[in-house]
DNA sequence: CATGGGATTGACT
DNA sequence: GTCAATCCCATGC
């Protein structure tokens, strides 16, 4: 069950909050998405702002392409493309809570605590093997699949704060955050408060 | 063809 | 708080 091209052809403000909650799966390993930013050619922050090239012509195929890129020489970062073929446009996954194959995350990742597998955009790639061979996939039947809210999802509140790590266009309050979840990525946005930890059993 | 910057992370002070 | 690691590609000479 994924979600159809229809979703992600429309705005990308109108795509990115809705994310939150859906679930991201490649292989054994998904995540609630709970991180979200728009990016769009019309800003400077965008890839697609430099116009058609060989790096950004995935950004301007069809929605619900996978678009993947290495950042700083290390990471691999995922977006999702949306609005209509021709507009440069998609969704960054910052951060997911680990659902399935939880166990493969901490091989992947090393030792830590479940809530810190996923905790930002570089981190989940790793969890997930998101490579850039992903670039250009399909979200709806490639290896990458993005899928609808689980009902305990279904009415996530959204924390809006500015991008993060970004030096153009800064000021946009373009992220998108699931309030609560302990698995945002730091800095946290104005006003979000993680939730307390699972009482302890004595 | 050389250069420099970047939507990051983890280790360290 | 600072900093290095290190890949891809856009830009400019």
């Amino acid at each position: 069950m994924t979600l159809p091209a229809a979703f992600y052809d429309r705005p990308v403000l109108e795509v990115a909050p809705e994310l939150v909650g859906c679930t991201l799966a490649h292989g054994a390993t998904a995540g609630v998405i709970v991180e979200t930013e728009a990016y769009h050619q019309t800003e400077a922050a965008c890839h697609a702002h430099v116009g058609l090239t060989a790096r950004t012509h995935v950004l301007f195929g069809a929605p619900g392409t996978v678009y993947v890129y290495r950042s700083y020489g290390i990471h691999a970062l995922v977006n999702l493309v949306c609005e209509p073929e021709g507009v440069g446009a998609a969704v960054l996954i910052r951060a997911l809570e680990p659902l399935s194959g939880v166990g493969i995350m901490h091989e992947r990742r090393g030792v830590g605590e479940d809530e810190r597998l996923c905790s930002g955009p570089g981190k989940l790639t790793q969890a997930l093997d998101i490579e850039l061979d992903l670039n250009g996939t399909d979200a709806i039947d490639g290896p990458l699949q993005v899928g609808p809210r689980p009902p305990a999802w279904a009415d996530v509140d959204i924390v809006t704060g500015p991008r993060i790590g970004i030096t153009k266009a800064a000021e946009l309050p373009w992220r998108f955050c699931a309030a609560g979840s302990r698995s945002v990525s730091r800095p946290w946005p104005p006003g979000f408060r993680p939730a307390p930890r699972a009482a302890r059993v004595r």
